[in-house]
DNA sequence: CTTGACTCCGTACCAAGGTACGGAGTTTAT
DNA sequence: ATAAACTCCGTACCTTGGTACGGAGTCAAG
């Protein structure tokens, strides 16, 4: 299992990935490719498995695949930029929440208009919609 | 400015959206076109409005175009089956907001690390992602 | 040496919610 | 009556992150 040829198939589940992605990833210049197959099929460097574990990783902490492709080229020398694009994300991230929040929270409300109103004539959540 | 025919741009206007954002509603279903204009143009009915404005509204409370669609069906009149959906719709928010906020706390610790390291040789956020 | 599995490559398509374009017809104002 | 402004209509395009397809070539096993 260890020295299997990388090929994209074996690269792909490894990295726990779809090989489609891995092209795609390819085209959009995310993950370089190996030397052309002037015959043959691409065999990948085992670096390469680890760069699409960063991927899913930093995809998980709300990274675009451009910003990961900027933290890549960044790399681990150059620290106050790379903390300037987490903050900036963080930030984006703490107004998503409240902007969720507001929203959680009116909707609380309406459901709970709903569940106070005994009648059946109107939905006070449409009626609320209608004139907020 | 009241008795103006509501010609597709006067109506856009009043409910603060795009022509063509009307215009695509009505491909969808959302919002439905005036009679055909045999030689002219469409004039709307003012209810248009409300319904655009009720549209917008809904949209800021996270709900799709295809859920505005269904509310709009449901009307007043079935309080119960809107609640679902309204209680549905909490569910999800609830959710994100709570991935939200671990990543939040994440990337928090991420730039405090970067922040506690007082070396060049490196980057804790780099790293961190790396080896997760 | 043939069969089956794998790969390559370009291209098209998906979701959602629009935005843009361009030619032809209409309405309105001067 | 003519120009400016507006509308209609179909269609293509945009974003992001992939997914799907299909024909042709290649690799590995039996």
């Amino acid at each position: 299992m260890s020295d299997k040829k990388l090929t994209i198939s074996v690269v792909a589940k490894n990295a726990g990935t779809g090989i489609e992605t891995l092209r795609y990833y390819q085209r959009i210049g995310l993950i370089e490719e190996p030397r052309k197959p002037n015959s043959g099929y691409r065999v990948y460097p085992k670096e390469t498995i680890s760069r699409l574990k960063f991927i899913q990783r930093a995809k998980e902490l709300g990274f675009s695949l451009s910003e990961i492709s900027t933290l890549l080229v960044l790399g681990d020398g150059r620290c106050v930029e790379t903390k300037e694009i987490a903050s900036h994300k963080l930030t984006i991230i703490k107004n998503k929440i409240s902007d969720l929040q507001a929203i959680e929270s009116t909707l609380e409300e309406l459901i709970n208009s709903c569940e106070r109103n005994p009648s059946h004539q109107g939905c006070p959540i449409i009626t609320a919609i209608s004139e907020e």
